[in-house]
DNA sequence: CGATCACAAACTTTCGAAACTCTATTGACT
DNA sequence: AGTCAATAGAGTTTCGAAAGTTTGTGATCG
């Protein structure tokens, strides 16, 4: 809540005010989705929606077409919106085409990115490397700041590939896995995961613009992370039916 | 959106009509601008679009806010929308796109199709093979019909690929590309050119499921349908601009 | 003559309520 | 008891108008 405030106002500092409601609420909505405020499977409800964000349901409804549009929510004729619900086959297949797209959109980037992009690539990888990944105090909860800094320095190793088409619907598929790293989270205890020397190898095969390497590497960490949400899940699952 | 896509459809097929006005809408807009009767860089104004489709602004605004999301319109905050004009640069990067992402569907699709796929490809090619090129007693106009059984046709060659993500991604950018088919068809004159045969290599290639030479056919496919198209706008530059 | 400001017209965006659709519950009937 | 129909309640969709923004016009001043 405190932070889609903060958002709320960078944005009209930001843009001057410039904007429509409905891009004011859709970048809310989608921030308290991907954050974890509003869960996955839940059903989006016009008069509690029109309470919480203060607008009406016009607004509410362009918001949610496209959020609907990009994946994040669901809209059933008739009986309103919810957020999309979890599933593996979702999740393989939204691996699977990540696994192809932003590899692709990979290999360009290290191809064709410039100067200013390598040494955006670096700050970005230099902030995720001295951002804890827990918050002091709470050893079993991902800082929010670090999923900030690693979703940047993704974006930042795609964002040389000059083809803004092919960019945009890489980082929408990262965005709705990202629904799936923030119900992993709580299930914890990642078996020992060298991240950090994923993300160095991913950086120094960029760095050294070798497109092969790059997508490589890239396709072992999304592929690591995938099968660590999945074997979470079975771990719920067998919570959920201990003996049946 | 793949699954609402196929909640919509099974509705579609048991309740009888039962969609949202909204969804009416937002098809007859799309079929008015990819058949050319909106014609690119218009402004879509709210009062005449009201008359035009007999529905309230609402309506109007969900059926444009989705057709945004998807590309075929613009959205400008506080001045409307607008039918995605044409220009160079957005057709380079959209072939460019498609053709690394329509040839990777392609892969896949020739190699995950099954049966059911095979032969739905040979009948769509069979009715594109009969389908005259251009309507009787009018021979530089391409007819609707044609235009239809063409996008069967490709969209028949990647159905194979088993994952919709992907496959929906791939069509939204050929939805895009047939944009500008429609406005190079006044322009006229195709010089000669071995659609047919483009064809059926094509539809060979993905029968004997090589993935490399049904690519490679795809990609000489659209590259040539390209340069036709940016070669028409040059004359239609000249035509304009005669001598300055 | 040109620039600037105020004003008006046209349009977009947002709202609140009416119309309509789904869901769950109650009560009648077999 | 079990099934089905009617109905009330909750929620979604659509509408028409109010509020707000941009654009074009014309008058005033330098």
């Amino acid at each position: 809540m405190i932070d889609s405030i903060h958002a709320y106002n960078a944005r009209m500092a930001t843009k001057g005010g410039k904007q429509t409601l409905s891009d004011d609420v859709r970048a809310r909505l989608r921030a308290d989705i991907l954050s974890g405020r509003l869960l996955p499977g839940y059903r989006l409800k016009f008069p509690t929606l029109s309470a919480r964000y203060d607008v009406s349901v016009s607004v509410l409804r362009e918001a949610l077409v496209r959020l609907a549009e990009q994946g994040l929510v669901q809209s059933e004729p008739h009986q309103g919106f919810l957020v999309t619900p979890l599933s593996r086959e979702n999740l393989t297949e939204l691996t699977e085409a990540r696994i192809e797209l932003e590899t692709l959109v990979l290999r360009r980037s290290v191809t064709e990115g410039d100067l200013a992009w390598e040494s955006q690539l670096v700050a970005a990888h230099h902030t995720l490397e001295r951002t804890p990944y827990t918050a002091q105090g709470d050893d079993d909860r991902v800082d929010d700041c670090w999923s900030v800094a690693h979703a940047d320095f993704h974006k930042a190793l795609l964002d040389g590939c000059a083809n803004r088409r092919l960019l945009q619907m890489a980082l929408g598929l990262r965005d709705e896995a990202e629904l799936y790293r923030r119900w992993s989270q709580p299930l914890g205890d990642e078996p020992s995961r060298d991240l950090a020397g994923e993300h160095r190898a991913l950086l120094d095969a960029a760095l050294a613009r070798d497109p092969q390497a790059s997508a490589d590497a890239l396709c072992t960490h999304v592929r690591h992370t995938t099968e660590l949400l999945l074997s979470a899940a079975d771990r719920l699952d067998q919570q959920r039916a201990p003996s049946s």
